[in-house]
DNA sequence: CCTTGACTTAGAGCGCGCTCGAACTCGTAT
DNA sequence: ATACGAGTTCGAGCGCGCTCTAAGTCAAGG
């Protein structure tokens, strides 16, 4: 399969595939007798739980955390375990402070909406509920 | 209120709020005899609640315009009110994306504590349920 | 042979959302 | 009077995650 074939098949372009194996997220391809990267079919197995890692917010820097312990073998199954676990728990709490968000637009649209034909409208309006607003990624100093 | 108790109230840096100022996140605030920028409270809730939007992955752009029609005032609501209709629709979306892909991080998971202690790991162990990945932010041609 | 088209590398560029630095102006406390 | 601290504007810089360009190589088809 060469890098064409994987795109078309992973959505991502061939140029974001080269990305990824310059940074580490996939692994280093077999080159053909003319230098081009030829791929198994395995490879699309491992993109697509990427989309997932990158689809539930992972960064780029903590996928290749990731993808490193796996290019190092079995004996990092531990450590990767760890590794999914613990995002799936940051992960979880996005879902819950985005469903919490929900509730305050929910209200804030009820707002508009008794509003709407009613000449009251204040921009002050939001939850009663006192539900803290959570950034997803706190800053951490330097960028 | 000067910039920086407004800053230390909302947890958003003064050069933040300037920069928000800037580009019409926050309204071109009062300012007093000597050119300084001069808050009523009333601010903290608007920037909360654009912390709401924030959080659930409004984009600057479209806050912005949310923000342009709410300074145009009352004759603005429907609209407003649509706006937030859509990006409510696309929160919803957006966590149901994230509980399917929690599912096939749960079954990666387990895969993992089953593997671990059996020496049978492959990472082709995805789920056995086909939920397609679908990205976030679906790029629209050039960035 | 020659063209075509898919590939290669190295490196520059871009859109986003800040974040910071420089150089300056005030108002207040000593 | 002066030093300070908090504010001002303008514009550059940064980290992320791609995205694209340039210049070249190669294999297959006409």
């Amino acid at each position: 399969m060469k890098i064409g074939e994987v795109a078309k098949q992973s959505g991502l372009s061939a140029h974001t595939i080269r990305y990824y194996e310059r940074i580490g997220l996939l692994p280093y391809a077999f080159r053909d007798q003319s230098g081009r990267r030829d791929y198994s079919a395995d490879i699309l197995v491992w993109i697509e739980f990427l989309g997932r890692l990158k689809a539930t917010g992972m960064t780029i820097r903590n996928m290749s955390r990731y993808a490193e312990l796996r290019e190092r073998g079995v004996t990092t199954e531990v450590e990767r375990c760890e590794l999914l676990v613990e995002h799936r728990q940051q992960v979880r709490e996005s879902v819950l402070e985005l469903q919490n968000n929900l509730l305050v637009l929910d209200t804030k649209i009820s707002n508009y909406t008794k509003s709407i034909n009613k000449d009251d409208e204040d921009d002050t309006t939001t939850c009663t509920r006192r539900i803290p607003v959570r950034t997803r990624q706190p800053r951490t100093g330097r960028n």
